[in-house]
DNA sequence: CTGGGGAAGGGGCCC
DNA sequence: AGGGCCCCTTCCCCA
């Protein structure tokens, strides 16, 4: 992802999987008097359900609302796979911080020093360069180290790996973990209150975005600009090799690995 | 198999 | 500093 420069990736993090197929333990939960195809149109004023503060989380044995029947399941089930986590095992670390205006609590925001050398952590700066020094045998000189030993500070999530370079970016990213945004429709949970409110749609039926060439209409404005790709002649993705256009890099990606483009 | 649509995640920017 | 929006990207499903 190009656009993640921000964050340090230490492992293959493929997206959690919210398609339907993999959400049938979380339907089991909806109520049934809850449709989910349509909201009452006092609801579509202010359909969202976002708690940024602790309404609903709001202590360690806390469980979700009624209106959102996710409780949250094993790693292996949920959503949010976190499984690599080592704390994901522990429910009651799934409430604390992280919620948006929330200031983050030490625990949650590490200011972790690491090694470059090893895969030590230190909480402090002096402590790093102490330890660093036994890298160096020969070169006890701080000013003597390489510079690339020079410590960064970074932001941890205590929920996974991943780590940042702003407190700011790391409170997003927990926010991927804690879920405020619930759906009050069949209660499933996003990080941020647009993606629920993109969610709703899904239940509204709602399609603001409106294509000018054929009167089509989408739900969501990426989807709209993908589908104005389909109108041109000439597509914004072109193979390298042959030329071909498509409207969607997912679409020159497929064309590429079907063999299009060999490796010379 | 390919193209397109639907849904969602996430970082950056602006206010 | 935080929220909202923009934009890009990805994955899945279906025709």
């Amino acid at each position: 992802m190009p656009r993640s420069f921000l964050v340090k990736k230490y492992f293959s993090n493929k997206k959690p999987c919210y398609r339907e197929s993999h959400l049938e333990s979380q339907r089991a939960f909806v109520p049934e008097s809850l449709p989910r195809a349509e909201l009452p149109a006092e609801n579509n004023s202010s359909p969202l359900t976002c708690y940024p503060d602790s309404q609903f989380f709001s202590g360690s044995d806390a469980l979700p609302s009624p209106l959102s029947p996710i409780t949250p399941v094993s790693p292996s089930s949920s959503p949010l796979d976190l499984s690599s986590s080592p704390s994901s095992s522990s429910s009651e670390e799934e409430e604390d911080g992280g919620r948006s205006s929330d200031p983050p609590s030490p625990d949650i925001i590490q200011h972790v020093y690491h090694c470059l050398h090893c895969s030590n952590s230190y909480g402090s700066l002096s402590a790093l360069s102490h330890h660093q020094l036994s890298h160096f045998p020969q070169t006890p000189r701080a000013s003597s180290l390489p510079a690339e030993v020079s410590a960064r500070p970074a932001f941890h999530c205590k929920h996974c790996p991943k780590e940042y370079t702003s407190l700011g970016a790391l409170k997003m990213h927990i926010r991927s973990h804690t879920l405020p945004c619930v759906c009050p429709t069949c209660g499933k949970a996003f990080s941020r209150p647009w993606l629920l409110r993109g969610h709703i749609r899904t239940h509204t039926g709602e399609r603001p975005f409106a294509c000018q060439l054929c009167n089509r209409a989408f739900a969501d404005r990426s989807n709209l600009r993908a589908h104005l790709q389909t109108h041109s002649e000439v597509k914004k993705y072109q193979c390298g090799s042959c030329a071909r256009t498509f409207s969607r890099m997912s679409l020159l990606h497929k064309h590429n690995a079907s063999g299009c483009c060999p490796p010379s």
